[in-house]
DNA sequence: CGAGCCTGGTTGCATTTTGCAAGCTGGGTC
DNA sequence: GACCCAGCTTGCAAAATGCAACCAGGCTCG
């Protein structure tokens, strides 16, 4: 019995873990989005199993998240450099952070605190709506069928999201 | 070899994805999330088997994302209703939604789109900073220890974030 | 010029997790 | 009484994971 797979549900959020959902491929990420791209680097960083790790590498690569560029010859070394697809990941692992923050906390606090380079001041970044702008709030988040609807999903009603809750 | 866990790593994002992480466990937040609460309904929607099913909601419940309720006794049925903890996942699978949108779209274009149930209209979330009200742009963000930071990472400098790239 | 070390992996095999089918309990219902 | 439904549990077979060991190319030091 093959793993399911999930990208059978014309979903995005599905689609999304199809690539990210493994075992260790955002930790990978988080790494290399930190600046950390030699295979050993991430390896130790991450506590993974150089198997482990060469496989994730090689998906990321095949799916166009990073790039595996020679950095040097004479020792031939190489780095992973995300690609915009990669970059683009990084929303995703700040959500984590943030829920990691507020709900699985070590005891002595957060471990690592975001920065809003263009202010330098600490950021806790908030979802906004892109057309008036105001705070997302709990429950202020609806779900409708988009253009690439199944039949099934068309006749959905309006969702409450996954933001709302209650 | 027991699977290794991921929180030891004093990492926030770690330890969302100690709990997260699993397979499965996001789509299954999902359709909670989206209103889906019985078992049967669920497990249909995510396309997941029984077993599995039920190992995860009680694993989300273990850890106080979910809370299984009685909601009729005669025939006795159950629903899973999110906690605060759960509900705060919704920013996680909105990530995760637009990053499959742009990098892992079905041919036909998003299924779902997002509605600000506040203003009406179609929303992109976008992060802002809670500072200074900027959107924050690709290579915006920096990471620096926190108050939780290991000694490794206290002597770590300040470091691009997950969202800067090259 | 050989020993030892670093980088960047691959290979082998045991363990764990996942997947599907089948069954089971406690009810309702025709 | 026969049959259906919800909400699971049990029993294997197939993947994925984990660790240790190893390997190859190249440098570097004595």
């Amino acid at each position: 019995m093959p793993y399911r797979a999930f990208d059978d549900q014309n979903c995005s959020i599905a689609g999304a873990l199809a690539i990210l959902g493994g075992r260790w491929t955002l930790l990978v990420m988080r790494e290399v989005l930190l600046g950390r791209r030699r295979f050993a680097d991430i390896r130790r960083h991450v506590g993974v199993a150089p198997n482990i790790l060469s496989d994730r590498l090689q998906m990321l690569v095949d799916h166009g998240l990073l790039q595996r560029r020679r950095y040097s010859e004479h020792p031939e070394s190489f780095e992973y450099v995300p690609t915009r697809a990669g970059r683009d990941v990084a929303p995703v692992l700040v959500a984590l952070l943030e829920w990691g923050d507020a709900h699985a906390a070590p005891p002595a606090g957060p471990p690592r605190v975001l920065v809003h380079a263009a202010c330098g001041h600490d950021a806790h970044p908030e979802l906004r709506c892109t057309h008036c702008g105001g705070v997302i709030d709990h429950g202020e988040l609806l779900v409708r069928p988009g253009p690439g609807a199944d039949e099934r999903q068309r006749a959905e009603p309006l969702l409450p999201s996954p933001r709302a809750g209650a």
